[in-house]
RNA sequence: UCCUCGGUAGCUCAGUGGUAGAGCGGUCGGCUGUUAACCGAUUGGUCGGGGGUUCGACUCCCUCCCGGGGAGCCA
């Protein structure tokens, strides 16, 4: 069988494809007939004189989304919107589909929503999920080709990594399990088993936010680097970004023009990156009149303030302590600051990353889960990695339909990800 | 949890006290190069649920339910 994407080698032969009707637009005694196969999109020509009878009628009745079978000659043609079409010899229906719910004209968000299944077949969002898969094949060939090793973290976990008031909750033989929020954690002592380790997979939030910047289940890859300090930290986020962005502009252009997006954009996002501290940051700010204290966390709109004085990501560093996670390292030139990095996507689209050096003596990190008031024994595993051959170590985690919006140009984060899981919302 | 906007035909919406409308879709007909094709006809409704005000409520009031957008928090 032929694929559509391979036609444009066939000019002149006969084929046979299967595919489904996107639309057809009759004249009389022509028709034409927009066909998807999944690995494009070609216009079938279909004239009477040419066809049988039976097949005639066929193209009079068929629906939009019916299954069919095409016998007919490849050509090139202008007139065809991709320069490719088929003269139609034959037609067999496979599946006379019932009326699509989803049609050419607009349709409001609820509504695509409750129709997640029949609304990926639409170009936009076929573009979109074909970015994700490129974008998750370069996350792993990213990390294969520097020597990490993928560690597969436990999706159900005894605890909180970072807290609990956050954590979806189930039952595990009478006890209490969650769904993990990060396999970071877990990544730590696999750090001192192969020194360069990641993890990728589904991480669950149970935060009721209803932004279009939060999923309930989202993707996360954490890279962990033994005896790697913050300025290589820092360096790592950067060329991942980077390498990323390459990709996805090499290899996804076709679906970025479907996207309509601006690629000019995405060009500029090459090393090196600008890094700037938390302080600068707030006084940034406060230049722009932001009323924001030293101390404060940034809010969405904060960080759409810095991310625009650059064309590039950007890279924010040496955060205080007390905004911080309990596991991060404290700069030795000031103890208030944490070895902490988050990234900030240009064009408003917010943190993608967020990482740190994490601390690597036994006592400090003992009392700080004291200070967090986190139940001590159930961290004495991960306690245990600074009892037995402790080390410096750093890692980040990125969300990558955060990244996948980005680069795609897309407002909300239900279009980078099959089947959103949203506040409230688990159907289909 | 809070703020805000909304719920009328399969879909997108208009109608804001006096018998329910349009475009698209569907159906039927026309058209030999269409590009969300076009032209004509036609089909299509417990106006989110409940209660109240009124001679009369899609419209005003109360209440509940559902959805969109945003905040906080984060990736």
């Amino acid at each position: 069988m032929q694929r559509i994407k391979e036609l444009p080698k066939r000019i002149g032969e006969e084929v046979v494809l299967r595919g489904w009707l996107m639309n057809a637009r009759s004249s009389g005694k022509i028709a034409f007939l927009q066909v998807r196969d999944g690995s494009g999109v070609v216009q079938a020509v279909a004239s009477r004189a040419e066809l049988s009878e039976r097949a005639w009628e066929d193209v009079q009745k068929i629906t939009q989304e019916s299954a069919l079978r095409l016998t007919g000659t490849v050509s090139e043609d202008p007139r065809s919107p991709s320069g490719v079409e088929i003269h139609l010899l034959d037609l067999a229906v496979e599946h006379l589909s019932e009326e699509f719910p989803i049609t050419k004209k607009e349709h409001g968000t609820g509504f695509l929503m409750d129709h997640r299944h029949l609304w990926l077949r639409s170009s936009r969002q076929r573009a979109a999920l074909k970015v994700r898969s490129e974008v998750s094949q370069a996350i792993r060939d990213f990390h294969y080709e520097r020597d990490f090793v993928l560690i597969d973290s436990p999706i159900l976990t005894p605890a909180a990594c970072e807290g609990t008031s956050t954590l979806f909750e189930t039952d595990y033989f009478g006890d209490q399990a969650y769904l993990s929020q990060s396999g970071q954690l877990y990544l730590e002592p696999a750090a001192a088993v192969f020194g360069k380790v990641y993890c990728f997979g589904p991480t669950f939030r149970a935060e009721k936010s209803k932004t279009r910047r939060h999923l309930m289940e989202f993707w996360m890859v954490e890279p962990e680097v033994a005896f790697l300090e913050f300025a290589g930290l820092c360096d790592l986020a950067e060329e991942f970004i980077s390498y990323l962005v390459a990709r996805v502009l090499d290899r996804c252009a076709e679906e970025l023009k479907v996207l309509e997006r601006e690629t000019s954009k995405l060009e500029a996002a090459t090393s090196p990156f600008p890094r700037i501290t938390y302080t600068e940051a707030i006084e940034t700010l406060q230049k722009s009149a932001v009323s924001i204290e030293w101390g404060e966390d940034f809010g969405g709109d904060d960080e759409t303030i810095l991310a625009e004085q650059f064309d590039r990501p950007v890279l924010v560093t040496h955060y205080p302590t007390a905004l911080k996670a309990f596991y991060m390292e404290p700069d030795p030139d000031n103890p208030e600051l944490a070895l902490a990095l988050d990234v900030l996507a240009p064009e408003g689209y917010g943190e993608i990353i967020g990482g740190s050096q994490r601390i690597h003596d036994h006592d400090l990190l003992k009392r700080r889960l004291e200070e967090h008031e986190l139940p001590l024994e159930a961290f004495q595993w991960y306690l245990d990695v600074r009892r037995y051959g402790t080390f410096p170590h750093s890692g980040f985690g990125m969300g990558i339909e955060r990244f996948v919006a980005w680069v795609c140009g897309l407002k909300h984060l239900r279009e980078t990800i099959p089947y959103p899981r949203m506040l409230n919302k688990i159907y289909p």
